[in-house]
DNA sequence: CATCACGGTGGGAGCGCTCCCAACGTATCG
DNA sequence: CGATACGTTGGGAGCGCTCCCACCGTGATG
């Protein structure tokens, strides 16, 4: 008499159980051969092998879990409404890497917004199920209290950026100052005396980073940081706007422009031909991001590419490797000995400089 | 004597058992506490709750999906590859409806690609394994096995679009037939005579739907269908232009275009462009799916919109009850009984007619 | 030839939950 | 007042797996 119904027609699934009566073996046996382990002889590992072909055996996944306590899953956290997700290109990669990254092993990706204050809760209630055995946290902001929650719960996390210079959780990071540096550097170069700085919300600790590079080519060069020729933005084309024509009066002279973000180059770029500057001629400007903007943009622009696949891909990387540790029994580490990791940037060259 | 190491510095969590001890109840009753059974005391259920509450318990999602044979979690399959996933703004809508459908649920949605051939064997392993208590399948192409695996699996599954008028699976699909008389039942209203259509791959059944849709319109107008009018593209921007060029060879006197999607009139822009044509002074052009390329044409675009967000949650709404179904023992429907659900397109009109 | 080591193996004891049945009141009825 | 009913409740029996310990046999060792 079944008790519960097997699911649909699909019927019962055949258990370790089975398996093991089937090949002749003992449970533990069947056990050792699906997971891998060396100590099983070459004769009983074939002998199990062919059993589970036969009966089509799968493990069980949520056995599995509740006996050794992980899941092989992993999420990826995208604090943002799922809208902003899908319209920027930094999450595709992002994804894309972490699918590279996961491609060998067998756990799985979850896909989790936290966009709204009720996601959040959710999430947390989430994470506390032990539905997943790590996340990878993208896109946080300075002063996000969602990082300092996962680390308390003692859920492994590793996040995209950091918060700032002493980050206490794993992150993989790319090189900020080294690409505000080169692209201060290539304008230099390219033999403009007079360079303004549209920097991003300086509270955000990659945007002070690129502006720090910035200020270190100069200084190289020997030339003086005019505060004249500085302007903070948002990150929006609105923002870069606006501090485009700020420059462009406090110094009409200037020729040339570095802009923290793309889309503030966007904003920046109209400014300048409203103002009858011919691009590069008369002002040459550069990006950061490389998004699809800087293609599409006339002229295309120069701008500093971040390796957001490759970010992606260390992300979990290390968010493996500190799961892998954990489960090991060893304590989790302090926070002087976390992970960090810092990627290169690269500045690609368009006709705007 | 710990003999596992509790996970991360969250230390262990706490259990059913623990919480039952706490409010000096049985396992039982904190068990139909928390999963909300009516057969519970008010005064008890106060009790459990607090104890819940003090212990900040959540249930443990493993253990709950070994004993109930449920795992409150749903796939959504998209067998592309990432990079198109993200590109088009179809699946992000898609993702956002059954977010909708999902908020007032338990469920959690995973993201899974099965874009190569490798990831499809995985697939079928991963569904083997029971991780998910049914799929969303989008964007199946005709002939695509994928469904009919799912289907032999025994894994309740959904899919947007059909492949085939009599569809086995359940289904969520727009009214193409609809959509294709609309457009051109405006064509004909503008005053237009001589429409002419680029078609999608027919074998596609949304492609044909569309198609059939054009030529009730016309019939229902009393015009002849003249097969010189038209020509069978392959939803590429390449194929409307090559379609479209055909067409004006063929009959230059035309003075209408209705293209299946909205890349394939890009590409039948270019085309009436080069040939002098002016939109819609000399032709008219209409095109399918009002994605973003319509509102972001020089003219803009008109086009039929697919409800898809809608689609998204009707779907979603659609494989929780086919779950609810099964689980409460009832035999799976047959292929006649399954759900299918059409719902209706609408035709936006802009400035290219 | 007894002893030891060790690769290989079987199977008990859980993991934390749901399901269900038996048992307990207490209220209702004849 | 005993019998029946029903709303509640406790807890046993698993779900299918991993982990670990005990045990087996073999070959090497003293």
């Amino acid at each position: 008499m079944a008790v519960r119904e097997p699911r649909g027609r699909g019927g019962r699934r055949p258990t370790l159980e089975q398996v093991a009566e089937r090949a002749g073996v003992g449970r533990g046996t069947v056990s050792r051969v699906i997971n891998g382990s060396p100590r099983v002889s070459e004769h009983t590992r074939a002998l199990v092998e062919a059993a589970v072909a036969e009966l089509g055996y799968v493990p069980n996944t949520a056995a599995r879990a509740l006996a050794a306590n992980r899941t092989d899953a992993i999420a990826l956290v995208v604090p943002e409404p799922e809208r902003r997700f899908f319209a920027e290109p930094y999450f595709s990669d992002i994804v894309h890497g972490v699918g590279l990254a996961l491609a060998e092993t067998e756990v799985q990706l979850l896909l989790t917004f936290a966009g709204g204050d009720r996601e959040r809760r959710r999430l947390a209630q989430y994470l506390g199920a032990q539905r997943v055995d790590g996340v990878l946290l993208v896109s946080v902001h300075a002063g996000d209290p969602l990082p300092d929650l996962v680390d308390q719960l003692g859920v492994p996390a590793v996040l995209s950026g950091r918060r700032s210079a002493d980050e206490r959780l794993p992150s993989v990071d790319s090189d900020n100052f080294g690409g505000g540096r080169a692209a201060v550097g290539h304008l230099l170069d390219r033999g403009r005396r007079t360079i303004a700085l549209i920097t991003g919300p300086l509270d955000v600790y990659g945007a002070r980073r690129r502006h720090e590079g910035c200020l270190a080519a100069l200084a190289a060069a020997g030339r003086p940081v005019d505060p004249e020729l500085v302007a903070e933005g948002d990150f929006t084309e609105e923002g870069g706007r606006r501090a485009m024509a700020e420059l462009l009066a406090r110094r009409p002279d200037l020729d040339a422009v570095f802009a923290g973000s793309d889309v503030m180059a966007g904003g920046a770029r109209l400014v300048l031909r409203g103002a009858g500057r011919r691009i590069p001629q008369d002002v040459a400007l550069v990006g950061y991001d490389d998004s699809v903007i800087a293609r599409h943009l006339e002229p295309a622009l120069t701008s500093v590419r971040q390796p957001i696949v490759e970010m992606g891909r260390e992300m979990t990387r290390l968010l493996l490797e500190e799961i892998a540790e954990r489960a090991g029994g060893r304590p989790a580490r302090g926070a002087g000995e976390r992970r960090r990791l810092v990627l290169p940037t690269e500045l690609v060259v368009r006709d705007s400089s």
